[in-house]
DNA sequence: CATGAATGAGCTTTCATTCAT
DNA sequence: CATGAATGAAAGCTCATTCAT
């Protein structure tokens, strides 16, 4: 059983069809999706996908890797902006949901089965690095700008930012409908900087 | 393949094994998680839980709507409760989470698959009809008594409290450690009430 | 990978089709015989072979085993006759070759393709335990018995023995013809005991 | 499928490797040999080897048609020295046991798996020519100088010498162990020539 | 000439599900 | 009612083989 990722550089035409794929993905779920599947959808033979990928599962894993890297990367981003910890912040969020906005499908896989995400080894902590890292530092930078008042539990914050930015969104995404981030963001943004108490 | 729930009254040989069911679901997901295994972990044979369910996923759903039943039940109640808004919101955070605390498996399979809970009919919005009708009510009632200002975009922020109080929770859960509804609480009520800038 | 033998006992349906089975394989030889081709030549679905056995490999073995013990008990059943070294010796020696006409497909997968035996652990020896521990006690005792004289290398000339009746009886079988056990067994019987020069 | 052999001369990056070729053949059987398994071996791609041969059965033909005309030179040779038959027959089992020692993972091929030689119709009696032509013409030679009685069945008794020395040649060398052609001729030469009786 | 990349064609195996007892 | 035995229906994966360069 070969477990260990094929290494070949992949060919555009698999590389390109990642959205494809992770619409394959979303549509019937991972299981019900069958490698004929993904074969008709993108149009490259059954055989020389599994030329290139070890597995069905080495599939899901490249395009949550991938969306991983471009969540991380628009957060870290976002965070790094020049401004108050409270802008950077509000820019995260932007991000993020600009993100899920870009990829509905495969991040609506990579939110919807978290359980899954959580069982692949080498994604387990994927999103932690991609969202609550930045985060977690930004909270620290806020209670020292002045942003807010300093976070007791900075790791359950986190999370809880992070649950309320992508729960909202993620029931959009399952609702079928187009997730508009902007729309979204400004409730969200002021649920997460003031609550439900603040002005 | 009979998609009719059979309407026999389970034998508490059955019932009782609502847990372990759950933690096998949990350990190797729902696809992985062969009717032997369930046979297995449960001592029940594979035929006779045939003769009780009308197949794999009516299990899954008998489990995920007792599940969705135990949370409706127990966040309705809390928020049923006299009080202010303000104080019955708390209760119904503290509800939720003791509920997770109390079927983390469960819990852990509904909260990381939403994807698969939201492909199934019956269960679609049951997490909406469990949580977010009540919290929209609470919403309205806390607008109403003084609680908190007036909430423009309520379902939107219905959905962030979900996530604000799920996420952390689902986060434990998934790392294996036990889920402490009442040191978990109080940063997330906080956070839910004043957000990051509060007092 | 299961490979453990089940531990089912076997319906007559299947091992009252032990020949079949063994026509099968020896007309292809074991790689080029799909599990569909045993499916239909004996009648049994292809799943409840499955049932049954661990795999294809598992069916051969099984095959081999029952061949190896029907050799060993007609072999050992002719050692142990009253009489003679020499009477007892040629009593083997039909004894083997009329095994081999009983049940030449088998045989014929048996002998003629003694390095998968060898690389199934399990059978490794079970040719020397069938023919060789009987025929080396048999050396023995005709020395002892003035059969013959004393046999420097028994263990070699076992193995000719062995070589000596077996590979003219695969001959016949692998040219297709039937194997008359008696027409066979005279000649290599003064082969064995009197050699070339003998009388 | 081509089935026609292709004439191009070998490299010798490819015939200098027959006796990896035969070991890795012989290590895990021939169907579970992958060309890739062969590629690896030999350090010759695989579009390299099928550059070379029609194909993998292509492969093992020209390794057993190598080992035959090995193992047919030698015998031939050794039947055709001067001298009494009897000297003859002594020259050619060793001159065979000689070839089995020298090519111990082909000559194992050869004769732990006749069933596959007789399937491949250009080698289906190569055996035969090699070792049981020359035998049988020694056969009359040695009733005609007396080094032995008149042969009744000589096909019978020709594939019985063949056995006689082959089979304790192919146990040494089931068993992993080196063949040590001049210890074996000994006792085989002695049962071919006296049988167990014999002075 | 030689070869990396690609793929057609199957085959083993697995499992949810059924059914006779 | 309960269940051991049996099976239909896939599906993942492998590999021999081809071909463009």
């Amino acid at each position: 059983m070969r477990k260990v990722p094929l290494v070949r550089t992949l060919p555009t035409a698999i590389s390109s069809r990642e959205a494809v794929i992770a619409e394959t993905f979303a549509a019937r779920g991972f299981e019900d999706t069958r490698m004929e599947d993904l074969a008709e959808a993108t149009g490259v033979p059954k055989a020389t996908l599994y030329y290139h990928f070890a597995g069905k599962e080495e599939i899901l894993a490249w395009l949550l890797r991938s969306t991983l890297a471009a969540m991380s990367e628009a957060v870290t981003e976002a965070a790094a902006r020049p401004g108050t910890a409270r802008r950077r912040l509000e820019a995260v969020v932007r991000a993020q949901l600009r993100v899920m906005a870009d990829r509905p499908a495969a991040c609506r896989i990579l939110i919807a089965d978290l359980g899954r995400a959580a069982r692949m080894p080498d994604l387990a902590d994927g999103v932690g690095r991609a969202f609550h890292a930045p985060v977690l530092e930004l909270l620290a930078d806020g209670a020292a700008d002045g942003s807010w008042r300093r976070i007791k539990d900075p790791t359950t914050t986190a999370s809880s930012i992070f649950g309320a930015v992508v729960i909202p969104a993620l029931e959009r995404l399952v609702a079928g409908g187009p997730l508009e981030p902007d729309r979204i963001a400004q409730p969200v943004i002021r649920f997460i900087l003031t609550g439900l108490t603040g002005p």
